[in-house]
DNA sequence: TAATCATACTGTGGAGTCTGAAACACCGAA
DNA sequence: TTCGGTGTTTCAGACTCCACAGTATGATTA
C-alpha cells in the first residue's frame, strides 16, 4: 500500500495502460496500423487492391486482420453479390478517427527507415 | 504488368507499407506502445516502476520489449552497479518523437474504451 | 460442350514467435 | 543464517503467421 509515490509528473494524466484491450489489443497485430492506413487511403478498397499494397502479408492475415477490424467496428465490409464477388472494405468514423492519429506514427516510422545511415 | 490503375488518388503519398521492417514491426509486439509512452511520461524510469504501470504484462515480457527499444534506438538503459542493482530507462530523441505520435493513439483508444455504449 | 478465368476468401500443417510463472543472482542488513 | 529488494533468464506451453491448395459462381473462350 505504497501509496506514496504518485509521481506528480505534472504530465498529469497517465492513465491506466494495463490491460490491453479492445484497439490496442487488435493494434498489436500483424499489418493491423498499416491495414488501417491503407483502407484510409484508398477507400473504398478491394481485398486484392489491399493485398497489392501489403504484399508481405499473406491472404489468411489479412483476411484475419480485417475480420477483427470491422469487429472492432473501424471499418465496414460490404459485400456486392456479383460475379466475381465484390468486397469493398471503408473506415467507419471511428476507423477515420484512428487513422487519422496512425498516420504521422507510420509515416514517422518509414521516414526512419528511409534516413537510417547506418554508422 | 497492367500499371494501369495508379489510382491518382491525390492522397499523393501511399508509400509502401510493405515490409514492416523496424520500428513498425517492433511496436506490434504486446504493449510496446504503452511501454513507449509509459517511459516517456515517467522518465527517467525504473523497471519496477513500469512494471507497476504495466501490471498485466509480466517481467520477462517487460523485458524483451525494453530490450528491443532499447535495440531499435528509441530508448537507453542505463545500468547502476549498486546493490540492489538500479536501471533506468530514458527514451532516446527518436523515442520521444515516437511517443508524441503515439501518445494521440492511445489516448484515443483508452477514451474508446471507456465510452464503448454498447448500443 | 468443356475448360479457363476472375474474385475473395477459407482450411491445413508446420514453423516460428511470444507469453507468464517461477527460479536465479547479487550482497548488505538483521 | 535468513531475509529483502532488483532486474534478468529459463522453460514449456500457447498463440500467430505463412505458403499453398481448395471453394464457389458464372462469364468468357476454344
Amino acid at each position: 500500500m505504497t501509496e506514496a509515490t504518485p509521481e506528480d509528473r505534472s504530465e498529469g494524466e497517465l492513465t491506466r495502460y494495463c490491460p490491453l484491450t479492445g484497439v490496442a489489443g487488435t493494434l498489436s497485430g500483424k499489418y493491423a496500423m498499416q491495414l488501417v492506413c491503407v483502407v484510409g487511403a484508398l477507400e473504398p478498397v478491394r481485398f486484392g487492391a489491399i493485398e497489392e499494397r501489403l504484399a508481405a502479408a499473406s491472404t489468411s492475415t489479412l483476411s484475419a486482420r480485417l475480420d477483427e477490424l470491422v469487429a472492432e467496428r473501424l471499418l465496414t465490409r460490404t459485400q456486392y453479390d456479383e460475379i466475381p464477388p465484390r468486397v469493398e472494405y471503408e473506415l467507419t468514423e471511428d476507423g477515420r478517427e484512428l487513422c487519422e492519429r496512425l498516420e504521422p506514427v507510420l509515416a514517422w516510422a518509414e521516414e526512419r527507415e528511409a534516413g537510417s545511415g547506418r554508422t
